[in-house]
DNA sequence: TTGAAAGCGTTACCAA
DNA sequence: TTGGTAACGCTTTCAA
């Protein structure tokens, strides 16, 4: 009950202009009925006072807080700094403003800060991937709140998806290496217990090398996600030492499959010519390291942009039942890291 | 007035349990006299009803947001979101969380920011460096909110400051690279009309190579901020062209370096023997780039830890006052990148 | 340790 | 187009 500060109110801004509070709220607004002659009196007391409008007390009046509670499991990442990007810019000029949160790839946490966010009653909740604790869906789900999955394709989603198949996008870059002669194709990703996308892809890598009749033994399991430069050396030393004989390595994602290149080059080895590599996620480090790196650009701003779109959607009691998936497609990235040259 | 959905509200947890609001509101908050009977009681019955603290309300009635404004120029940047990383590191368990904002490098979006945090109440404002519009300088004065201001050292600060001088950490680069035995010493950064700290570290350079006795001219502008890594080969071939027998690039950030480097490299050039790169910020692919970057690692984790230490101390009414500054002093780290051969 | 009553500043609703 | 009035759900304050 005691605000820091004695700020003025809509009432002093009444007041001032001598009207009633109703009409400085209208008048504050876009598209209320307020003549153009009293909606600028008002705005001249607004300003003459330093009126800032409490938005605490509109969200708890009004019912809507304006707040798209948003859950990745990490800002260090550009792919998904690229989907925050395509999510902001969908909002912006929009009354709704992002409230971020990172789960460090652990579903508890996740949990933590849906549970956090649903206090501030957002309008609608954003999370990355389809696994959630059963309490987290539950929470949910009792709060009514709309809630979008993305960067993934869930079993049993939650609510509404925007997203691909890592698995396919996984196998789009096997296809590739099969094609280009590779044989003894090795994969580097995360433990597989808390980064699904990483899972996927490397399940998306096994049953691929399965369907061309080679057997996905060369994995190697690099460390915690997030999966970083400094988890590529030990993980090269693995591959390297467990079948010498591998022609290309496979990562999770570029900036490990960018380490992962460097290390081979420590060790006198040339890329492609020794040994190959390729990425995953169409990081800039990709377009810019020598050898350029092959991935597969997982359009991660675009992402964004549907997520907004689509909570725009449903949000906007005038619109037609929306598509409940969207589906933004992978493309492989053929780059010289792949390039077989005999 | 139309709340989304009928959720149960503290008072039906009050009737359920037989007892007022006030004491629920005490059994659902820590550090509450609260007989643990009584605390069980209400717990037990709030779960049974699947009651959610409506945080809007508190907010609304205690005057008490429990969110930092937190505003940085773009999220897709390491060095941010390691500082981001930080804070939150330091709130965790706090009842404070961050509600944060990117500008782009621009400051009349920063404006538009602060005035739509100022709205939600924060507890306090975090502001990366020290330029503002005079009118959110105003808003944020005004508003009587606590401000920290981070990633530089501001001539006239609003409120407090965590960070480090750009300018000095700069010359520290470059007197290692005079010490190294370069003379002709080049820069690449970006335009200098929006990174503020990008132009510092340019200033640096200037003065530095001017107590050197050597003349600043061999500098670049590679563009907008954020300077990427896809304005590399443009900054290159202009410095090159125009200053073939450069014998060092300084860059302004480690991806730019990066990307400096690379293409430095595909035009047959070796790094360091042919010319020598360095770069700013210690980003992973610094130490894993082929040769290793020379760069300068300012603490940007620490930097966001020494801020949220001081918005805890500055919230904390108890605390006496605290330091007005916080230096993080940036150190220089010595790579591959800039050993000079001979 | 618990309760009763009074707001907090805005918006919804209905009337003028 | 404007005004009056009643919430919104919680916390503060003071009293028991």
């Amino acid at each position: 009950m005691n605000k820091p500060r004695k700020q003025p109110t809509m009432h002093d801004v009444a007041r001032h202009a001598g009207v009633t509070t109703m009409t400085v709220s209208r008048a504050l607004r876009p598209n209320t009925s307020v003549s153009s002659n009293t909606r600028t009196k008002i705005k001249k007391a607004a300003d003459e006072l330093g009126y800032v409008l409490d938005g605490t007390a509109s969200v708890f009046s009004s019912g809507k807080s304006g707040f798209i509670g948003v859950i990745i499991p990490t800002i260090n990442n550009a792919n998904f700094a690229d989907t925050l990007r395509g999510l902001n810019e969908g909002f912006k000029d929009q009354r709704l403003q992002t409230l971020l949160g990172a789960t460090g790839y652990s579903l508890s946490e996740e949990e933590r800060i849906v549970q956090q966010f649903l206090q501030r009653r957002p309008e609608a909740i954003v999370l990355t991937g389809g696994s959630h604790t059963e309490r987290c869906r539950k929470l949910i789900t009792n709060s009514g709140i709309p809630v979008i999955e993305m960067w993934d394709l869930p079993k049993q989603p939650i609510g509404k998806v925007v997203g691909f198949s890592n698995k396919k996008a996984a196998k789009l870059m096997v296809k590739h290496l099969y094609d280009e002669g590779y044989r003894r194709i090795g994969f580097i990703g995360g433990d597989t217990t808390s980064d699904m996308r990483g899972l996927d892809r490397r399940i998306g890598f096994i049953e691929s090398l399965k369907e061309f009749g080679l057997s996905p033994d060369r994995m190697v399991a690099a460390g915690e996600p997030p999966v970083a430069m400094n988890q590529a050396r030990g993980a090269v030393t693995e591959m390297l030492q467990k079948w010498p004989d591998t022609d290309v390595i496979m990562c999770v994602s570029d900036p490990l499959a960018f380490a992962a290149m460097t290390e081979c080059q420590r060790r006198g080895m040339s890329v492609p010519d020794d040994i190959a590599i390729c990425g995953f996620g169409a990081y800039d480090i990709s377009e810019h390291a020598l050898p350029t790196i092959s991935t597969v650009d997982v359009r991660s701003k675009e992402i964004g942009e549907q997520v907004a779109k689509k909570i725009l959607q449903m949000l906007d009691p005038e619109s037609r039942d929306n598509e409940n998936q969207t589906i933004v497609e992978p493309k492989l990235i053929v780059r010289d890291s792949t390039k077989k040259q005999n």
